[in-house]
DNA sequence: CTGAAAGCGCTTACAG
DNA sequence: CTGAAAGCGCTTACAG
């Protein structure tokens, strides 16, 4: 074809506003040229703010690659069978899972239909078939504790998150790959109130802890509202870190020094890595490296 | 037909999995079965928490009706571009604008495309040309001020949002409702230093104030922190209530006393509207009442 | 290399 | 009331 004649389709395409019909394309092509995000069930509150980066990484990381993006929650009925509906419509090519720990039989579900999907965090129990990017938890953990090491901190204690899921066990074998001791920890459930629970146990069990790495920001609100209680100083009498970067880090007082996970990043290569999914391309594991923030509290 | 012979068909269906395909009807229907979810642009962080809520109440009402869902922001280039191409592909019905007030030339291009659209919140300056719903902002602030009022405080602040949005012209009408004066007035942002910062102008110019009413908990949680560093307790000296009942409030200390918006009803009545529009029904604003919520900082 | 035909899976008038 | 045909707007083999 001419250069020129090239020219003057697209300047026809132009003046007379023709747009490709979708639909049509879809019907004879079998690509839906869209992907469902899936929004985990339980805790919309403790959630909401990676999930929400998440989102808004997914939708920018889509448009560029002009991929819609259909938004799902599965925790109600309704929304669960609209989305079974989806996949078996042949409405979208791929599924983004929002959290892999929140219900697994999204995981078993997503297996079962062979449809390509990559999950945010390690699905436990799936971690070498099914594809998925991370933060590097563990190394955040470790990252934060040799932090509070050295800063001459002698007595470190955690609390940890659930042990269920995959990043919480990480972030506990992270402290215990630089404390090396199993004896200042308590298992907490990311509530704040947990923290709260935590870190009274901690304070009764060891009163002479100079340093607590929560594993994460919203248990550590309650970790400090803990140690104001008992009047203990911080970052003074103990150092406080927590994990995740939210806005609970801003907004406690003192604020919060945490571990950054890249929302961003993991968002364009979950993106990418589901492309290349689509395109037939074999899964993979991405692990994307952490950020440590100072601020008040150590 | 028999009902004898409807069941055998029904039973036919369920038995070879048969499930309709979207793209052939939507070809011939002109109906996509799903609408777009816009994101506003700025401020993720800010609004990320009502914005989620919003998206979650949608999705389920949606998939009450057998709709989809396209999540989009609009702050980039690409995104901008997809969601135009998903409008003209004739991809979607109708959309749900998550904030009017974030920038108005969604609003104008919404219009502009004559698509079936409705806005969360009243989009200032279409408020009787688009359909919208909100919650009851100037109620609401008059519920929380008189509240204030009830407990003998006698010299009642306030510090609003912006004021150039719905939201925040509202809630300042209503301090002013039942204040009555405008001499302890001073303008935010909505962002918590601009809370910070009002809280200590008004604690400069009058000293003796004994409440404040703050238009977002967000913004408290600087007011909070301003009255801490004057040696103000809260609630014995000043008492603060803030607007939203975001997780912010919980996470303050002393916990917020707020008002809370009924993000539930909210987006199940935006998908009301938007899907009785998309059948061809006029626009309509409805209104939302909200709730006081005690807890400790008043 | 170009152009006409077949077909994707539905819905909707239109005959029978 | 039932059944066969046309058509929605594309893509993809298949003749010319």
């Amino acid at each position: 074809v001419s250069p020129a004649a090239l020219q003057a389709v697209n300047d026809a395409i132009r003046r007379t506003g023709y747009i490709l019909n979708q639909h049509a394309r879809s019907l004879v092509t079998q690509r839906a040229g869209a992907v469902l995000f899936i929004l985990p069930d339980p805790q919309e509150r403790l959630l909401a703010e990676p999930n929400f980066s998440l989102l808004r990484g997914c939708t920018r990381a889509l448009a560029d690659n002009n991929v819609g993006l259909f938004a799902f929650g599965t925790s109600s009925d309704a929304e669960q069978k609209e989305m079974a509906r989806l996949v078996a419509a042949g409405h979208v090519d791929g599924a983004l899972l929002a959290s892999a720990h929140a219900g697994n039989w999204v995981v078993d579900e997503l297996v079962s239909t062979s449809m390509p999907f990559v999950a945010c965090g390690a699905p436990l129990g799936f971690e070498s078939s099914v594809a998925y990017v991370a933060a590097d938890d563990r190394d955040g953990a470790r990252r934060m504790v040799s932090y509070l090491k050295s800063l001459q901190r002698r007595r470190i204690a955690t609390v940890t998150g659930s042990l269920n899921a995959s990043d919480g066990y990480q972030r506990l074998e992270g402290y215990k790959d630089v404390v090396g001791s199993c004896e200042l920890i308590v298992e907490g459930d990311y509530s704040q109130e947990s923290g709260e629970r935590a870190m009274e146990s901690l304070l009764s069990r060891a009163p002479d802890l100079d340093a607590v790495f929560v594993a994460s920001d919203v248990m550590a609100l309650g970790v400090l509202a803990a140690l104001r209680r008992a009047g203990r100083r911080v970052p003074e009498d103990v150092a406080v870190g927590g994990f995740g970067d939210s806005s609970a880090a801003m907004e406690a007082r003192p604020a919060l020094t945490t571990i950054r996970q890249p929302w961003q990043r993991i968002s364009s290569e979950m993106v990418r890595l589901l492309l290349s999914l689509i395109g037939g391309k074999p899964p993979a594991a991405v692990i994307l490296p952490t950020e440590l923030v100072v601020r008040e509290s150590t």
